[in-house]
RNA sequence: GGGGGAAUAGCGAAGUGGCUAAACGCGACGGACUGUAACUCCGUUCCUUCGGGUUCGUAGGUUCGAAUCCUACUUCCCCCA
């Protein structure tokens, strides 16, 4: 499918600024387009994807994406989508970002056709007189007023700092459309501002038949309406030591019938009639959760590895059917990551203490209950009798123990001596 | 500043001297069912060495016996100024 109607069909347009030259500019040569990230975080979560997935598609359609990494404008703080100022970060923690956002940005597109630059290289060089004088001027205090992420800041308040993070964005697209030939700026839902002021601008500069466009990308909810990319834990990063590559997985497989279709077209480069597929095999048959495993494995598969997905399942197979005795301490590692965990030493305890020491159970009585439901597995094994006895040095080299309590809610012992 | 009312378990809310470790609803947890789902159903829901122990805003008091009566204090709500 040609680039732009596989975009519609995806569902990854919510406004352009000018859809029959950018379809044609599209059609005529290699474009060079953008996105930026700003260096908040050590790690790109989920939602930073949504954009990063449209740069990905323009990229297996033979153009050259961008990434701006906001060095410059990290280091300010983009007001847009908060509804308070942010707190500015050391010039440190925003160096180590950058280098670990770049590193993660190369994982995701390679080298070919693919360029990472920072903001700060041109916005740091830029004197304050010369900021007023090019740019300021440029820019008018009563349009910038208007755009609704500083109007819907007015009555809180914002900073001059934050009011000028337009104007710096602006700024970008403009060094970019001259540096890099970069024509496209791509954003999610809340950046349209921001875009059109930096097309504004490169129309000032450059004169009003510069080709320069924009594209946002509709803000991304679940059928409940709630927010997408957020679990009870957090954010789901896509840095393994945040998110282990199991949690990633499950995070994808327990999305709901009915938003797997949506995410499938989004986050994978699975074809339409694969999709379609998918689609009529939820409606038949939703329990065999074909769409959901496909998105899991193919998600996975991208922002980790084929190593990973093999990985996660093994590890998903043996929680889910209970069968943990089989797990290697390494799977174990990985599986209960950001499970709870609890220290423990090898001594060797009676059942009902043991749960209790672990904080698996709160009270005694609580554990009893629960030992005599049968709601107890150790390392696999249920475990019925209070009486009964736990030895930490039994499996997976004396290292863990595994307690389930219930279907699914694992715990996982570290012996520490 | 004056007057009135209320504080009960994670939350809401009954309970006005013994039958109350405290109804009921929600939530939470376990189980059955299921698709690692929703719904539904069943059970549990202060601690315990299972003898018992400690609870109804806090501290005292009355009583054989107090969540229930009295006093003081704290907090919250309402009305009047």
């Amino acid at each position: 499918m040609e680039i732009f109607a596989d975009l519609k069909w995806r569902g990854a347009i919510n406004q352009l600024t000018d859809e029959d030259g950018l379809q044609s500019l599209l059609n005529e040569k290699q474009v060079g387009m953008y996105a930026g990230i700003d260096p908040t975080a050590d790690s790109m979560h989920i939602g930073h994807l949504i954009p990063f997935m449209v740069l990905k598609r323009f990229q297996l359609a033979g153009h050259k994406p961008v990434i701006v990494i906001g060095g410059g404008t990290g280091s300010i703080g983009d007001p847009s989508g908060r509804n308070s100022e942010r707190v500015l970060q050391t010039m440190e923690q925003v160096m180590h970002n950058e280098a670990a956002l770049t590193a993660q940005m190369v994982h995701l597109f390679g080298t070919e056709n693919f360029r990472v630059v920072n903001n700060r290289d041109w916005l740091g060089k830029i004197s304050l007189l010369d900021f007023l004088r090019i740019y300021g001027k440029l820019f008018s205090v009563n349009t910038m007023l208007a755009k609704d992420v500083v109007a819907s800041r007015l009555e809180t308040g914002i900073s001059f700092t934050e009011f000028t993070y337009q104007i710096l964005q602006s700024v970008d697209f403009l060094e970019l459309f001259k540096q890099e030939d970069v024509q496209l700026q791509v954003g999610g839902a809340d950046q349209w501002g921001n875009i059109t002021a930096g097309i504004d601008l490169i129309h000032r500069m450059e004169g009003n038949d510069a080709k320069a466009y924009g594209l946002t990308i509709p803000l991304m909810l679940k059928s409940d309406g709630t927010k997408f990319g957020k679990t009870a834990g957090g954010a789901v990063w896509l840095d393994a030591e945040k998110t282990s590559p199991y949690e990633f997985y499950q995070f994808w497989f327990n999305q709901e019938d009915a938003d797997v279709i949506k995410y499938l077209k989004y986050f994978t480069f699975l074809s339409k009639e694969e999709i379609d597929a998918l689609e009529v095999a939820t409606q038949e048959n939703p329990r065999a959760r074909e769409a959901q495993r496909k998105l899991a494995q193919e998600v996975t598969r991208f922002v980790h590895s084929q190593a990973a997905v093999e990985e996660a399942e093994r590890i998903s197979a043996a929680l889910f059917s209970g069968d943990v005795q089989d797990l290697t301490a390494t799977e174990i590692a990985q599986g209960f990551a950001n499970m709870p965990s609890f220290a423990l030493t090898s001594e060797v305890k009676n059942v009902v203490d043991f749960i209790v020491d672990a904080g698996v159970d709160a009270s005694k009585r609580q554990a009893r209950e629960d030992v005599t439901n049968g709601a107890i597995r150790i390392n696999g094994t249920q475990v019925t009798d209070v009486e009964a006895i736990v030895d930490p040095s039994a499996m997976y080299d004396g290292k863990f123990v595994i307690v389930r309590r219930g279907k699914k809610k694992y715990f996982l012992g570290r012996v520490q001596d």
